[in-house]
DNA sequence: TTAAAGTCTCCCCTCAGCTGGAGAGCCAAG
DNA sequence: CTTGGCTCTCCAGCTGAGGGGAGACTTTAA
C-alpha cells in the first residue's frame, strides 16, 4: 500500500495537503463551528471524509473563506454570498451578479441613512422643545408625548 | 347582588368600563398576542381576572399603550419603555431618563449613519475601480478582492 | 497500549418582537 | 341547551449567524 505513495507522485500531489476542520480553522482564523455552519449552508465543501468520519478539507478553501469573510465585511448576506459562489461554481465570474447586488446594496444604504436621519431630526426636536412643557393629566412623559 | 350595583355607584364608577383583550386590541389597534406579550415583560397591567380567567384592562391602559407606541416609532427598545415606565409608574416623571435615553439613541444613530457612509464608500468605490480588472488565479470576484 | 486531543452528530440556546396553533375553558345570545 | 365567538395557557417557530455542550468515536503521540 505504502508504494503507492512512491508510485504514483502524481496523484499524490493532489491529494495532499488535505487538512481536517480544525486546521482549517487555524488558517482561516475562524471558529469550527462556523466552518461547520459554512458547510451546512453550502458556501464550503468538504472534498470527502476520513474513514473515521472527519471532514476532509482542501486548501482550495482558504481563499474561499477569505472571499467570504471580505464579502460579509461588505454587509452581503451569508445568502447573498451563497448566491454569487453557486455563479462562481459554474465556472462564470460573478461580477455581474456582484454588480447587481452591490448596487442594491448601496441604496439600501442610502435608504437606511436617510431614514435614521429622519429619526435623528424628530429626536433632536424632542429634545429641543422640551423646555416647552406640554404636559396633559394622563402624560407619560411630555418629551415623547409632544405632537 | 345586582342591588349593589344601584346603592355604591361611586365604586361602580371605578369598576366600569373594564374591558378584556380583545376591546383593548380593537381600541388600541394592537394585536391580542401583542397585548398578552406586553403584558408579560411588564409594560402592560390587567387590573385582575374574571372569575373564568379572563384578563379586565382599565381603560388606562389605552395612553400606556399609546406611549408605548409613539416610544417604540422613536426606535426604543422595549426594554427602554419597560425602564421609562418603570419610572413612571413609581410617580416620577421620566423625563431625565428620557433625555438621556433619547441623547444615546441619537449618538447611536450618528455612528452608525457614519458606518454605513464608509461602507458606501467603500461599496462606490469597489464599484469604480471595476473596469481595472485585477484577476488573478484563485480569483472569485475580482470586485470584491479588490485591495 | 493507552491517554490526550481532535472530531463527529445532535439538540438546544442566544438576541427581539412577536405570530401561529392546539386543546381547553368561558360567556352571551337564540 | 347549544352554538359560536372569545379567551386561556402552553408550546413552537420565525429572522441570522452562529455558540455551548453531551456523549460517542477517531486519530496520533508517547
Amino acid at each position: 500500500m505504502k508504494l503507492g505513495l512512491a508510485v504514483i507522485p502524481m496523484a499524490i500531489s493532489f491529494a495532499v495537503n488535505l487538512m481536517r476542520i480544525g486546521e482549517l480553522s487555524r488558517q482561516s482564523d475562524l471558529p469550527v463551528k462556523t466552518l461547520r455552519y459554512y458547510e451546512e449552508l453550502g458556501l464550503i465543501q468538504s472534498v470527502k471524509r476520513t474513514e473515521g468520519g472527519f471532514r476532509q478539507f482542501s486548501p482550495d478553501c482558504l481563499p474561499r473563506l477569505s472571499f467570504i469573510k471580505q464579502a460579509k465585511a461588505l454587509g452581503l448576506s451569508l445568502q447573498e454570498i451563497h448566491h454569487i459562489l453557486t455563479i462562481h461554481d459554474q465556472g462564470e465570474m460573478p461580477c455581474r451578479e456582484v454588480r447587481h447586488t452591490l448596487q442594491d446594496k448601496i441604496e439600501d444604504i442610502e435608504q437606511r441613512i436617510q431614514e435614521l436621519n429622519q429619526l435623528k431630526g424628530h429626536l433632536q426636536n424632542l429634545l429641543a422643545q422640551d423646555q416647552l412643557g406640554i404636559r396633559g393629566e394622563a402624560t407619560i412623559c411630555p418629551i415623547i408625548e409632544q405632537e
